[in-house]
RNA sequence: GGCGCGGUAGCCAAGUGGUAAGGCACGGGUCUGCAAAACCUGUAUUCACCGGUUCGAUUCCGGUCCGCGCCUCCA
């Protein structure tokens, strides 16, 4: 099946082909480094790992940016609230944000360029858009993008321009603007900044958000690439911005493919602090719940719909892991051999394809895992009528290896056993042993008691966590 | 007001113009000393509601109701 995605662009589903032949280049808008990241930031980072590592499955080479925002209002205000340089301030965060990323398993990409390692190249994209007359500067030395002069503007948002007016979120100085719409390349220096400024052609001052990801992006991934991605809450104003910056100045086409990914909720309401449901990953890790669960859960709804996170979700997506990882355990147990042969029955030839089918279908997820969940049914009703060759079992965990690849969840956690549950489990065998069933429930109990469950197979007790 | 998304079993969630994947939870059974796991089996005559097109619609069209997002802080 042809690779395809719903493109934001046109608001419809397009077959997907990368400018370069074999190679894939995209462009993800990272976080701004003020602050832990949330449960609903590293949904989009999920979707985009589930995208970046598909795209690899087929074959891809894949060129992928994310961008660190470590100037603009909140980190400068958070540095001078705390009396530290813009860089103390921001540093903690973003090695928060590498070992989160690292917790819920999200593949690195190939560049995470810094917002201020990268000024010299947003004043020259600025220059740019000056030479083409579709930048200007206000009385107070700020350099503000004319979107008069760019009639596409609204194209990815389907927004009609005469239709922004001014309104209640408008501040009160935007007078300097010619069109309340046009929005900030460069903003002067004020006393808010502090001694975060940067010298330019127009004085000093700091960028403003959008033109780093237009000036970041063209660095790494040329002046027109294959996607980016983002929040849908991206779509406007950001990213219609970034495409009026870029294509502004180039005259080229920006990103051919936009993907977004729908919002998180918590309970069925937007989070926010004051509703008490508002989850860093480190909140949600505090609870118990590991990062391959939230994972799972972050993963497992299609990224274009509304993610309801819930508590209940994360049980269900824990006992849904169980259930992969007492297969993949139960396989590993019964392979055999050394250097095996490997065949796939045919039912899972056809989980195989039905995978693949369903994510080349704009990331079907819920369909891939119909798939693998059909598959490890089929292959457990096998292991349980002895019809299991051994390079079939091998096959199939070749396969769910191939999967782990995409996935990223199919390789069971590592459950240290602590010393004393062993003995509990050993003094519960002898008592087995000895049909002294009343004893062997009550050290089972006690096992139960300090978070293992028990489970007697053929080849003798095994103790799980809880 | 403008732009957009969604309403499928107790919960989560795919899907197709021809009669409803999967996960979780729950009931019955097999296995087990009992369990657990696994397997078998039962759980939506029905896909918000009302019309229309059609031999046939959950799927297409129109309308209604409900929920949610964006409209220059935001993944």
């Amino acid at each position: 099946m042809a690779l395809r995605f719903f493109n934001t662009l046109s608001r419809s589903v397009e077959d997907f082909q990368p400018l370069e032949d074999g190679h894939v280049r995209m462009y993800t808008c990272g976080p701004t480094v003020y602050n832990f990241a949330h449960i609903g930031n590293f949904r989009a980072y999920i979707f985009e790992d589930l995208l970046r590592r598909h795209l690899k499955f087929k074959g891809y080479h894949v060129t992928q940016v994310m961008n660190l925002t470590d100037v603009d209002d909140k980190t400068i205000r958070g540095a001078r609230e705390k009396g530290v340089s813009l860089r103390e301030y921001t540093k903690p965060y973003v090695d928060a944000f590498f070992d989160d990323l690292r917790v819920l398993g999200v593949e690195p990409v190939e560049y995470y360029p810094a917002a201020t390692d990268h000024v010299q190249d947003m004043i020259t994209l600025i220059h740019r858009l000056f030479e083409r007359g579709l930048a200007y500067q206000s009385d107070d030395g700020s350099i503000y993008f004319s979107i008069a002069k760019f009639p596409a503007y609204g194209k990815l948002a389907h927004l009609d321009v005469s239709g922004l007016k001014a309104g209640a979120r408008v501040a009160q100085d935007e007078y300097e603007k010619e069109n309340v719409a046009d929005f900030a390349l460069w903003k002067a220096w004020d006393e808010a900044d502090g001694d975060v400024y940067w010298d330019s052609p127009w004085g000093r001052g700091r960028p403003g958000w959008h033109i780093e990801c237009s000036a970041m992006s063209m660095r790494y991934l040329g002046e027109s690439f294959d996607i980016h991605t983002g929040g849908v809450d991206n779509i406007f104003p950001h990213h219609e911005d970034e495409i009026a910056q870029s294509e502004g100045a180039t005259g080229k086409l920006f990103a051919r493919f936009w993907l977004h990914c729908a919002h998180l909720v918590v309970d069925g309401r937007k989070m926010s602090k004051s509703l008490g449901n508002f989850h860093t990953l480190r909140d949600v890790l505090t609870r118990n719940y590991s990062g391959r669960e939230i994972r799972y859960i972050l993963m497992a709804t299609h990224y274009r719909q509304s993610l309801n996170f819930t508590f209940e979700g994360l049980d269900a997506a824990r006992a849904a892991l169980q259930r992969l990882d007492e297969f993949i355990l139960r396989l590993q147990g019964q392979a055999t051999g050394e250097e095996p042969l490997t065949r796939l029955p045919i039912w899972a030839v056809e989980a195989k394809t039905r995978f693949a089918d369903c994510l080349d279908d704009d990331l079907n997820i819920s369909g891939a895992l119909g798939a693998l969940f059909d598959m490890v049914h089929a292959g457990n009703k096998a292991m349980d009528a002895g019809a299991f060759a051994a390079e079939e079992i091998w096959g199939v965990l070749e396969l769910l290896d191939e999967w782990h690849q995409v996935l990223g969840l199919l390789r069971p956690e590592e459950e240290s056993v602590d010393p004393k549950a062993l003995a509990i489990l050993e003094l519960r065998e002898q008592a087995r042993k000895a049909k002294n069933w009343a004893e062997a429930d009550r050290l089972r109990e006690e096992l139960t008691v300090r978070g293992w469950t028990v489970q007697d197979t053929a080849q003798g007790p095994k103790l799980k966590k809880v």
